[in-house]
DNA sequence: AATTGTTTGAAACATACGTTTGAGCCGGAA
DNA sequence: TTCCGGCTCAAACGTATGTTTCAAACAATT
């Protein structure tokens, strides 16, 4: 056995398991039974369950972040002086994530779910580790949404945000047991890419909505 | 203490705990103790943890219901022959939803996320005990958002139906810390009523979105 | 008052977990 | 060959979990 495939072997299972069953369900010996590793390799090369989970998503996520930062940029290119409209914005968004983890020939659904895990469950340790190593990018695809939907009054920016996040947080993070669902009620299989097209239109048509004659709030101001 | 004011007792702490930490993190050490009763009693009452999580699910999803399917009988008294509109269904969805737990003088938040998390975590058990249960209301709920949108394919309202869940459920759940957030940002409130009134056009319009020309499926059929 | 069935209480049970230990293995440098 | 650092392994550690036990307390009925 080469010399450091004990990690990746190990990185592999639990981004399998942990997606597929979640974190404190999850159990080292489950980890390395399945990588066919002892159990005191986990402790040895990562130090400690939190640190193992917080390996598994910065494996993934960043080189996303770079990708996306990449993408945001030519997108930025293209339509300058004036900022990309919001389905662009939602669409280069979703085309990076699923374009991306080919290399590892591994179903992005596996990445969703992580995703949705994140925001799901509580793992505080999770979340600050999230923000402190990927709030740049994040920072900056809430600025293009900004620009791209200047008719929203702040408050309404801020909540629809909220929305869009949930409907792709929610729906991604289940997204193998509602294919299957699906597929036993209709006979219908939908393929993740296409999942995200039909989630981009209702998203932007979403956020787009006309706005409801509520008696708060000036126009337009912070992010969100 | 009265007679099975214990029973409640641990509803009421499990409930409070299930919602804030999830299933697999909370303990039953935890919830006696928050309640004030022995440990075992949640055994004696309840038979297991499972049975416990299932009966915290039933005490508010029952009456619940009951509410909702009484509302769409009204609903459809009103606008029959012709069925509901899309934006009707949804308004009484959440309205129910909004005036429900003023009973038990609980936040709204608790059931929504309760209820996000009956998605999210694993829990078999949990799948199964609400499908057997209530898959009646939900069944009309999903045949009247079909009646609502002709237009749409079985396989687009199924997806759709998903977005709608997750934005609500997503955003429901995190409605006391997602306010805040926006007070301290902004100095704006919104109460719950008012995230609904906002919440309740972006799934509107999301659902009637224009749909996305793919090589998939025929047009309407079966509900979802 | 005695008896019955139900509910509580403290303690223990068996099991599973994350983590630590220390002896052993192996490959490259001296 | 000897030595040494990185790595693996089986075993154990301490702790936390869900569940069970059984005696004591209680309420209601006879």
């Amino acid at each position: 056995m080469a010399q450091s495939d004990t990690v990746d072997r190990i990185l592999d299972a639990a981004e399998e398991l942990f997606a597929e069953r979640g974190f404190s369900e999850t159990s080292l010996r489950m980890i390395t039974g399945k990588a066919g590793v002892n159990l005191a390799a986990v402790n040895y090369h990562f130090g400690s369950k939190k640190s193992l989970i917080q390996a598994v998503f910065a494996r993934f996520l960043t080189p996303f972040c770079i990708a996306l930062e990449a993408a945001f940029d030519r997108l930025e290119a293209e339509t300058a002086p004036k900022p990309p409209d919001l389905e662009s914005v939602l669409r280069v968004l979703t085309a990076t994530l699923v374009e991306m983890p080919r290399q590892h020939d591994r179903s992005i659904a596996i990445y969703m779910r992580l995703q949705g895990l994140a925001y799901t469950q509580s793992q505080g340790h999770l979340r600050r580790f999230l923000e402190a190593e990927y709030s740049h990018t994040f920072g900056r695809f809430m600025r293009l949404l900004k620009n791209a939907t200047p008719e929203l009054s702040a408050v309404e920016r801020y909540w629809r945000n909220q929305f869009m996040l949930g409907a792709t947080a929610f729906t991604l993070s289940s997204s193998d047991a509602l294919t299957e669902i699906l597929w036993n009620k209709l006979g219908v299989e939908t393929p993740n890419e296409e999942i995200v097209d039909q989630l981009v239109p209702f998203l932007a048509a979403g956020m787009q909505a006309h706005t409801v004659a509520h008696g708060n709030t000036g126009n337009s101001d912070s992010g969100a």
